[in-house]
DNA sequence: ACGTTAGCGTGATGTACATCAATTAATTTT
DNA sequence: AAAATTAATTGATGTACATCACGCTAACGT
């Protein structure tokens, strides 16, 4: 369970296996079951997860009970509301899982630990953001400038895991367009 | 120029004068006109711009023609493709004055010199770099969920210097809607 | 002071997509 | 393996919003 948590981080940084075994340490192994909620809008989030295994979905839901999933998380990402996390404040989302899974969990108390003692595991976690930042910037741009034909031509080509994994009807609610209108792109798609 | 920097690290670190002004050195100021770019998609963005008078826009232009605000910049903000100055990628995104501005320049180098000279100084980027983030997922979030009159409205609530500051049809893009149902939201708000 | 351009508003029309409703297919449960 | 749930498809209809077209006003440049 740790060996992708390992994997992850010696592709990302320079690091001895000493190192390792020592960053393991501060993650506490658990498993989820599909549909569980590792968090729900108004609790404040007190953990990131780092999936290991299986696939979590974190979301909104607007007044009108629709879901707006913001992220997908497969194997090697990483879970949680960091705002949440890092401020004490109550989320304004939800995190399930889409799959049965297994995560390992860090608090907020361990990962500041973890940052003094590893300080390249901090920086691994900078350049994260980073990237984060910027693949949800690229995706604002798409979600405001695309048609839902063109983001889901879009997804295939970038993300097709998610199409693979992920019930259709939540890969629409992650493009912000209807389940039908997708179903409907698809069959469109076939006849070409 | 420089004392919109220094009051704006001023307010978020504990910082000597001395340092205030080693900071400052590293920093050129410019001056830019209405209209006037700063950096056209395509290019390699060399520098982040801090904005102490004026105000800019990055925004994206799709193969219609269309323009996708993804950012203002007003007083205190900083601009600039992070990622493109980061990994000397070719920009996805143009930048331009709204207002004749004025700007104080930092290259990549000079950046990290800073980092290393002033730890306290990166702390505050890193800081920085975490509520853009969280922004940006909140503005996604309302992206997808919000029609357009509850777009308006949001806006009205939380960024109302917008709506003052930048011409209603660039508060249009910004928002993801055509500058004429914007026009019509408008008035329909007139008549309650 | 003039023509020119940028910004905003408003009506008429079009359409991409949502919504509603029913059917079928696939998965999960027992 | 049947029953029950959940997911995906398909058609009919509705609507929020875009697009097109035009007029008005204010600001800008020469």
């Amino acid at each position: 369970m740790y060996s992708v948590l390992k994997n992850y981080i010696n592709s990302r940084i320079q690091i001895s296996e000493t190192d390792l075994n020592l960053i393991s340490e501060y993650f506490l192994p658990i498993k989820v079951k599909k549909k569980q909620f590792l968090l729900r809008e108004g609790e404040i989030c007190k953990h990131l997860w780092f999936v290991s295994k299986g696939c979590l979905r974190m979301f909104k839901e607007d007044r009108k009970g629709h879901e707006h999933i913001l992220l997908f998380a497969f194997e090697e990402y990483w879970v949680g509301d960091r705002e949440s996390v890092v401020s004490d404040k109550p989320s304004d989302y939800h995190v399930e899982a889409i799959e049965d899974s297994e995560l390992l969990q860090i608090s907020k108390e361990k990962l500041n630990d973890l940052y003094q003692q590893i300080p390249s595991f901090r920086e691994m976690h900078i350049a994260l953001q980073q990237r984060s930042f910027n693949k949800l910037q690229e995706r604002m741009q798409k979600t405001l400038s695309f048609s839902a034909e063109e983001k889901y031509a879009d997804i295939m080509n970038h993300q097709p895991e998610i199409l693979h994994r992920v019930p259709l009807s939540m890969v629409a609610s992650y493009l912000g367009i209807s389940r039908e209108t997708l179903s409907r792109i698809r069959a469109n798609q076939l006849k070409r």
